[in-house]
DNA sequence: ATTGAAAATTACATTTG
DNA sequence: CAAATGTAATTTTCAAT
């Protein structure tokens, strides 16, 4: 979207549209901007969810599993969660075969893993960014 | 990125760069732009991914509760799964009792919906957008 | 609001496979 | 010969004063 049009949404003009959208990504509120491509028409058609339980919790451990998958291009997204799984990580791969080679011979091989629980995403009906909040319906004249 | 900085990597000039990016959204690879923001800084610190399983896995009963979950804003993603869980959900709030109203008011209320089981995510460690490619390492001269 | 600059888009000539 | 690219010119749009 344009400035102009964002500023025509907003209700104000364009320049203090313009430093509102600087003052945001300055405080970190905008991280950046990305396009949106569809994995299956670029040939991924697998997604899975990996639930990964890990030996030891501890702070150390926890940041050294999270530096090891940021490595991997395959995983995506990477949580950590409370309860019984201690990481959800989001894998892309092209089919079954590559995810499965890369949990054989990268996700329960490596250090401080205990167990690894895929569930495979059939699909997904809903995959919006950011936050509940809709914008159009704030500040509406 | 404007067309002219992305010619400029893909190493051509900005009109076929620019018909190639048309093309690419025509065809559907490009869904569309979107800024990245970040949940915390707007006060959404919450975040769950809300395991749902479904008393019917009918097709029809699929879809409308797929359907349901799209009306949700505090739901961003809903991926169906194979497996024990039906649904993956992730849910996003502001506090526990704003998610906990959701649960109770909303998803466990809903029609067709068996059992749910809420995994509070701690912290992402990494959140990525697009499939394990990496564009700068393609057609690197 | 105005102005200056940069980018997007069109048309056309050229090259490449 | 067809498809894609590059150059050039035009129109539009944006951002700073």
């Amino acid at each position: 979207m344009t400035n102009v049009e964002l500023a025509k949404r907003a209700g104000i003009s364009a320049p203090p549209c313009l430093r509102r959208v600087r003052a945001l990504e300055d405080a970190g509120y905008i991280k950046g901007y990305h396009a949106s491509i569809e994995p299956d028409a670029l040939g991924y058609g697998v997604t899975v969810f990996a639930h990964v339980g890990l030996v030891s919790q501890a702070e150390g451990d926890l940041k050294a599993f999270e530096d090891l998958v940021g490595t991997w291009p395959e995983v995506r997204e990477a949580h950590m969660l409370a309860g019984e799984t201690d990481f959800l990580l989001k894998v892309v791969a092209t089919d079954w075969d590559s995810y499965h080679k890369f949990l054989t011979t990268k996700l329960t091989t490596a250090p401080n893993v205990s167990h690894v629980k895929s569930a495979l995403a059939i699909r997904s009906s809903k995959y919006a960014v950011g936050v509940p909040i809709d914008v159009d319906a704030v500040d509406e004249d």
